[in-house]
RNA sequence: GGUCCAGUAACUCAGUGGUAGAGUAUCUGCCUUUUAAGCAGAGAGUCGAUGGUUCGAGUCCAUCCUGGAUCACCA
């Protein structure tokens, strides 16, 4: 601490100099003619011209030489060496020149040359500071070694970067590439939407009744109304309300919030598209998913097939559906499509699968899906024909009313969608949700509460609804070839330092 | 929550019980075509925290904090 304290003095004394000659170090007004992209993408231009230039950007490299410097600057496009001589500059410029930190902010004018070792660079005739840098930046060299660029002292704390995202920013020039990509793929989810006539909405995050889901909810107090509302934790049952009104296809992609452990996989906020179409069934939205999702690594990625984790994932050919019993079925040898509490119990407890005491016998088979199927499931694949127990908003299986007609998509052994032809009887929705919340009793404290206004606008009728989740983090991952959400998450919830 | 691993200078790391180290960064000096610039010198640390063992702890032990991996949980 008290080392840092003199790394920041010693800043701040800059700072002060350069005040004292007369210089405002965070000046109001900018100048920039070029990008340092537009100067390198037209170099032989700019190299015949001669033309004057004006660039801004961070000083992140100084190799100061007696009476002249090397300097290289980045914006946001790239990084150019700026030639910096006294004699060009005059005393005074030069006098700031000396100045300068690592991390300042200049506006540099000059024009464009090659060094004796024929580095493109602008040689500068005037620098102006834009913004004075205070703190040091970590520094991270690169030399490029027979073509290949290596990189020295990276900033490679994981926890560092991701509690200061801004130098991981700064400092990892691929790790922005992640967020530009989620930026592409989000933007491009949109575009498949909205050409097929989805209307993007925003319903509310602040609830006075969370469903839609399993999950835990945060819960957050209104002061003037003097009621506790929670953060939703699904989208659904507004978009529902939509359906209803009379919007035939709608879409929602936006922050959702689960109240529960952290790992990889999990952040406590975390983007979920969900999408309802009228008129529409599962298979149709089977049919919408796989679409959505090849077209969008067809055109941000510009692959069919890409390589995730060494793996490879076809988005190209037609995607496998299987139902969950045969899957089952396939991988145990065991049928469990009798739905005999008793035997399926006998089974879990053969195999050493948990199960918590109030589970339904459809939660058993969910378990040893996710104990035997799940993580087999490596290219995309649906699976199709959820046990209703575990489904109360989906509408059940008409050959077998044990099941509700649900689909999950898999790929690479996670779950990217969730989806069901949605339940659309008032009367079999009450007495779903009744049944969630008898469970709710029994101490299951994910089962959903009873939203009476979502039942009421269902008895003013909804017509046969297809609807459909993705948790847009993990696709990004997978799309990014990143095994942690919080590679794809700017800034991941954290634990406050001690 | 269980198990395992990690935490030492601003950054990247070395240091297996005996004076806290290196490179980079920073500061001073020299240097008018360098590029991980160079040369010479200097400053910089509560070794994650708290206890304990010991003549002596960065190092061994315990507890805790933070992060990671993994399992459990979790649509």
């Amino acid at each position: 601490m008290e080392n840092l304290s003199d790394l920041l003095l010693i800043r701040r004394q800059k700072l002060q100099k350069i005040i004292d000659l007369g210089i405002n170090p965070f000046p109001n007004r900018v100048k920039r003619t070029h990008t340092i992209t537009d100067l390198i993408e037209h170099k032989e231009d700019y190299l015949k011209k001669a033309e004057k230039v004006i660039i801004t950007g961070r000083l992140i490299a100084m190799r100061r030489q007696g009476k002249i410097g090397f300097a290289n600057l980045m914006d946001e496009s790239g990084k150019i060496q700026l030639y910096v001589r006294k004699d060009e500059l005059g005393e005074e410029n030069y006098e700031l020149f000396k100045l300068l930190d690592l991390g300042d902010f200049l506006q540099v004018a000059g024009s464009c040359f090659l060094t004796q070792r024929g580095e493109y660079s602008v040689k500068a005739e005037n620098i102006k500071i834009l913004g004075k840098n205070l703190r040091p930046v970590p520094t991270v060299k690169e030399k490029i070694v027979a073509g290949e660029k290596q990189r020295y002292d990276e900033f490679a704390d994981i926890e560092l970067r991701y509690r200061k995202r801004y130098l991981d920013l700064l400092l990892n020039p691929q790790i922005k590439q992640n967020f530009v990509l989620r930026a592409q793929i989000i933007r491009e989810i949109r575009n498949f939407l909205d050409k097929r006539g989805f209307l993007e909405v925003d319903t509310p995050i602040l609830q006075p009744l969370y469903g839609g889901a399993f999950a835990k909810p945060f819960v957050t107090h209104h002061n003037s109304l003097n009621i506790d509302l929670y953060l939703r934790i699904a989208i659904e049952l507004y978009l529902k309300r939509l359906i209803v009104g009379g919007f035939e296809k709608v879409y929602e992609i936006g922050k959702t919030f689960r109240n529960e452990g952290m790992d990889r996989n999990h952040n406590p906020e975390f983007t979920l598209l969900e999408l309802y179409e009228a008129y529409a069934d599962y298979n149709d939205i089977m049919d919408l998913t796989e679409n959505l999702i090849r077209s969008t690594a067809e055109k941000v990625l510009n692959k069919k097939v890409i390589n995730f984790q060494g793996q490879e994932i076809n988005f190209n050919d037609p995607w496998r559906r299987a139902s969950m019993l045969d899957l089952i079925e396939q991988e145990t040898g065991f049928d469990v499509s009798d739905f005999d509490f008793e035997r399926i119990k006998t089974f879990c407890d053969k195999k050493g699968i948990e199960i918590e005491p109030s589970a339904t016998t459809g939660k058993l088979i969910e378990a040893i899906f996710e104990h035997f199927v799940e993580k087999k499931l490596i290219q995309p694949t649906f699976v199709t024909d959820f046990p209703k127990d575990i489904s109360p908003l989906a509408k059940a299986n008409p050959d077998n009313p044990q099941l509700a007609e649900r689909f999950e998509l898999f790929i690479n052994g996670d779950e990217f969608a969730n989806a069901f032809t949605e339940l659309n009887d008032p009367i079999d929705q009450r007495q779903r949700l009744e049944a969630q919340a008898k469970l709710r009793e029994l101490g299951d404290v994910e089962a959903s509460v009873v939203d009476e206004d979502f039942l009421e606008s269902l008895e003013y009728g909804m017509p046969p609804t297809g609807g459909l989740g993705i948790g847009i983090d993990r696709l990004i991952m997978l799309f990014t070839d990143n095994t942690s959400i919080k590679e794809v998450i700017l800034f991941p919830q954290m634990k406050p330092e001690k």
